[in-house]
DNA sequence: TAGATTGTTACCGT
DNA sequence: CACGGTAACAATCT
């Protein structure tokens, strides 16, 4: 579920627990910890302390201690609770109820609130001080300038351009989703050479990208694209009617119309 | 029931 | 080194 929109929706969700001072840390779960972070390590470094500020950087959200950052990773289907509230989207992921039996981690703070990361798929992880140098620039925050280095070529063809836009060290955000979302307004194909494309294009696929977050944003999330309920094998494009073909690209599968996306 | 899944990482091969 | 392919991870849903 959490890609780049979601993940934002959990950053200001988590603006909320800013300025209370962590009391306790609680870890039903120790699986959800990445390596080196331990629960002492937690304890120690978390409690007695506000969050100064909640971050987002792709689909990373950061909660800044003064000194040390608490990193969390939603994985395919982790969901952040903020006293009692889950910022997931329940049109499309719908658990019945919020199973306590899926409380991977859990911040108490002083006032009695408290601040949980929902896991049923357990890929999601805590990590103390994540190394954020890994990521590329911010999808939400991209300039056109940046996506022309994100796709960028050393030599030769290059990668498909949907694995690119996979790839968090080129650009951080991207998902599944989004990428044939974004690659099917743009009138690209996936598996398009990232060295084949023209300038014309790449300012297209910008301007296509930041629109599209921003609709979806809007429509609340990214599974309220226009390709969503066609998804399937035997889906048709929304726009032409074309059966959309269904291909594995940068490893995750992918849906796209052969009579409109080049 | 078999198959698919919105994410990340490790490993192998070219 | 860059990149593709694959598997692994884990649990749930259709």
């Amino acid at each position: 579920m959490p890609e780049v929109l979601e993940v934002e929706r959990y950053r200001e969700l988590a603006e909320g627990v800013v300025g209370r001072p962590v009391a306790k840390v609680v870890v039903p779960d120790p699986h959800c910890l990445a390596d080196p972070t331990t629960q002492a390590g937690l304890r120690r470094a978390l409690v007695g302390v506000p969050f100064e500020r909640a971050r987002r950087h792709g689909k990373l959200l950061l909660l800044d201690q003064p000194g040390v950052s608490l990193g969390l990773r939603f994985g395919m289907t982790g969901g952040l609770l903020v006293d009692e509230e889950l910022a997931i989207d329940r049109l499309i992921y719908a658990p019945a109820e919020i199973g306590e039996q899926w409380i991977r981690f859990r911040l108490y703070f002083a006032d009695g609130g408290q601040l949980s990361l929902h896991d049923p798929r357990r890929f999601g992880r805590v990590q103390l001080d994540p190394d954020e140098s890994r990521l590329g620039p911010d999808v939400l925050s991209l300039t056109e300038g940046d996506l022309r280095t994100a796709l960028a070529v050393r030599a030769g063809p290059g990668p498909a351009l949907k694995a690119r836009l996979l790839d968090q060290s080129k650009l951080a955000g991207v998902g599944n989703l989004l990428a044939d979302e974004i690659l099917w307004r743009a009138d690209l194909a996936p598996d398009r050479p990232c060295a084949s494309l023209d300038r014309t294009e790449e300012r297209r696929l910008h301007r296509v990208m930041q629109r599209t977050l921003a609709e979806l944003t809007e429509r609340g999330g990214s599974h309220m694209g226009d390709l969503m309920d066609e998804r399937h094998p035997g889906g048709h494009c929304p726009r032409d009617g074309t059966e959309l073909v269904r291909t594995v690209v940068g490893g995750r599968t992918t849906f796209w119309c052969p009579g409109h996306q080049r």
